[in-house]
DNA sequence: AATCCATGTGAACGACTGTACACATCGTAG
DNA sequence: CTACGATGTGTACAGTCGTTCACATGGATT
């Protein structure tokens, strides 16, 4: 699986890898993968499986952190960015095979992102001003959130290379959208989502 | 370039695509192949030009709406929509190698994606709201749209079928988070992105 | 009518691919 | 000590791959 891993974040796409070239890069005989795995997708979805337990401890270290500072945005942005760097091979695996090769794959992803933000947004409701937010809107929140998180880590692993000032800037700006983000959440009124058919459909009383 | 995108769209990344595999679907010989491209690569580059222009035609449909009415947001998405619909194989191009296979093709959508958020920044300053706002915090906002714009559209592509009701859910969802960003723009000050700075750096006056 | 250029063809090559099968090795449980 | 299960090896085969080269064709330019 390591091998994989890295094979995949040295430029192919798992579709494109192949099983040769995987056992070469092991050093074992071609015929000796399918003792472990029956089929290319299958290690997929195991890769798709460990990958997914590197995303979760991200938001366990995040519960870990005391978050009710008024820098809340920095210090969550430096876990990921922390986090993304101590697990690179797993996040860059993740973001390539989102969109990209197999099928079952593609799906084992996105089922488990919906359950990442799930996780989010029960530790979102944790914080007091989000404490009257329907469950929803909580939601809604999270996915915005986790898209910001996986677009951020995205960049960061295209990004040339560690501790680099584009780096620097990914981060910055991050940080400004976060903000930006979070400066609407005061003003957050769930029930104007219905208002759009307000033209169309007559609303007595 | 069309079958190219015909089998992009039915599983495979350009980089599992293979050349005969390509020809075959045109009706051509293998070696034909070459008499229009020198590499798969170059066609690839020729395929993110093409759909880039694709997304420039969406910014265009946008500007040529009048949308300064209250429900700017609905109708930019719907455009949206409409748009990811009329040129499914050119978004999905876009998603699937953003971040999947080669490095050249990788590049090139990046840069585009990049230059895309200019235009977007240039087209928000003309809304009043957004009068007074600083080109950095304009492109930093554009980055945010467009992130959340490529998400949807990715979200539509996979969703099962046209007209699905997983797809009304997701733009719906798509326009509560725009509209929650959209809140925060009146009480956005920019400067206070540096004052994360204040702990570690003394400032005078 | 003669010529050229763009496009497509066909055969051929050596390299790589996935997978089947019989066999080797070796640590460990009985 | 023996037997077994897990893991790896070697050989083999038929299919696909990218690329080469000489050749065909047919519409447009002269």
């Amino acid at each position: 699986m390591d091998a994989a891993l890295a094979l995949v974040a040295a430029g192919h796409s798992l579709g494109a890898l192949s099983l040769r070239q995987l056992t070469r890069e092991v050093g074992i005989v071609p015929t000796a993968f399918y003792r472990h795995f029956p089929d290319m997708e299958t290690l997929g979805l195991a890769l798709v499986a460990e990958s997914m337990h590197s995303l979760r401890q991200l938001l366990r270290a995040a519960r870990r952190e005391d978050l009710s500072g008024s820098d809340v945005i920095r210090r969550s942005v430096e876990i990921l960015v922390r986090h993304v760097h101590a697990n690179r091979l797993h996040f860059g695996f993740i973001a390539r095979e989102r969109h990209g090769g197999n099928a079952a794959v593609r799906g084992a992803i996105r089922q488990e992102l919906r359950l990442f933000e799930s996780e989010l947004a029960t530790d979102l409701a944790r914080f007091p001003i989000l404490e009257r937010w329907s469950t929803e809107d909580l939601q809604m929140l999270a996915g915005l959130l986790v898209n910001a998180m996986v677009s951020t880590a995205e960049s960061i692993l295209d990004a040339p290379a560690r501790d680099s000032r584009e780096e620097a800037a990914i981060v910055a700006t991050t940080e400004k959208q976060l903000r930006l983000i979070m400066l609407g959440v005061p003003h957050w009124r769930s029930d104007a989502s219905d208002r759009k058919g307000k033209d169309t459909r007559a609303e007595g009383a």
